[in-house]
DNA sequence: TAAAAGATAGTAATTAGTTACTATCTTAAC
DNA sequence: GTTAAGATAGTAACTAATTACTATCTTTTA
């Protein structure tokens, strides 16, 4: 039927809100995402939005959040019940270049607020996210080292730093191509490279 | 002396422009630097700026002009005289980190023009340094194949993707830790995994 | 169970403040 | 003393946020 819905419950209209961002930041950049612009994208009025959130900084918090929810949940849930250190890496590598294909916006929402001058909220929840993330390769990488997966003289923190670059490196790649589909593509093989930097044997 | 120079020669004036719009890029998003932060940066009515730039895009141009001529003349310089195709590429990275480092605004402006959603000139010069960074890259990586430095093996373009991204991963690392310095001593670590994903021997 | 009352969500118009850009007057330098 | 460079004081367009009012759900009560 699809019944012209108008009026939402808040709960839904704050959902389609951050969606509607969370698009809009995939084919521009996102300190220029208008509140005009996120109301016109999902037809409804400017004014309308601060019904819902008392302020723009609050909307970009909430999109933070579901970035941060989501994403976590799924390296959780791409490294689960995958033995091998390496193995789960590579998944999580796979199911994070999987989310920015599905939501390209996402690694620019996360530059860009990583970049603000101010401590805002929304760029603490990206750090904290960054921070949870790096936990997590952390422990990893040092579980590769101790089963002899990763070469035991392997520095930790620059291999942290140099997962996040390895998909940072693709994104920067995609935009230049102003294709995000070739990002799937690309990202096995120069993983493959990742891997051979940090893994024990040749 | 420094007496008090106010009027500059239009030259000079814009030479002055880029020069502060660099700066404020190194601790502020690019996106909202506007031209009356540039004229105050610089001790200069917002209005003055017009006098020597028809439009801000045309200042943004000027900047990124200004970006790959003296990028591209770094790493050229960076890898001049050396024999070995991989000593090149650890010269050409540590100078470029080196470039960053002292302009921390630059990376984060690159990446602000490649999101733009139009083409302008100034995403088009982007466009073109990363271009010609690619091809020197690709040239050197085929070099190190051919001469035995490099995995034979070795996919190049994925080679040349991650050489960008390891570098992409240690900016966002220092706008992680709100510390540019950093980078300095990061950089060789970093490296080491990359060269070793790409080199023959182990 | 039907109507009244209240809560919730949306519209349209307007606000103060900001932005890039311009017109006009003033000053400094060769 | 002419002219390039800067100051001053605008403009029109845009931005986030607010307001008075309206439409639509939900709950209460007779």
């Amino acid at each position: 039927m699809s019944t012209h819905v108008k009026h939402l419950p808040a709960d839904e209209r704050r959902a389609v809100t951050v969606e509607a961002v969370v698009e809009l930041a995939g084919s521009q950049n996102p300190s220029e995402i208008t509140t005009a612009a996120i109301a016109k994208h999902m037809n409804l009025t400017q004014g309308a939005l601060f019904r819902h959130f008392p302020t723009k900084d609050a909307i970009w918090q909430a999109v933070m959040e579901w970035v941060a929810e989501r994403l976590l949940a799924r390296i959780d849930c791409a490294a689960q019940g995958i033995e091998s250190p390496l193995a789960a890496m590579q998944a999580i590598f796979m199911s994070h270049i999987e989310f920015v294909a599905e939501h390209p916006g996402v690694p620019r929402m996360m530059f860009g607020e990583l970049q603000r001058a101010e401590q805002t909220a929304p760029k603490r929840i990206v750090q904290t996210l960054i921070q949870r993330y790096g936990e997590r390769l952390h422990r990893l990488i040092e579980e590769g080292k101790a089963c002899g997966e990763l070469s035991a003289a392997l520095d930790t923190e620059a291999a942290a730093t140099l997962f996040i670059g390895t998909i940072q490196g693709l994104v920067m790649q995609s935009l230049l191509a102003g294709n995000v589909e070739h990002i799937r593509h690309d990202a096995p093989r120069v993983f493959a490279i990742y891997q051979r930097g940090i893994g024990s044997a040749q």
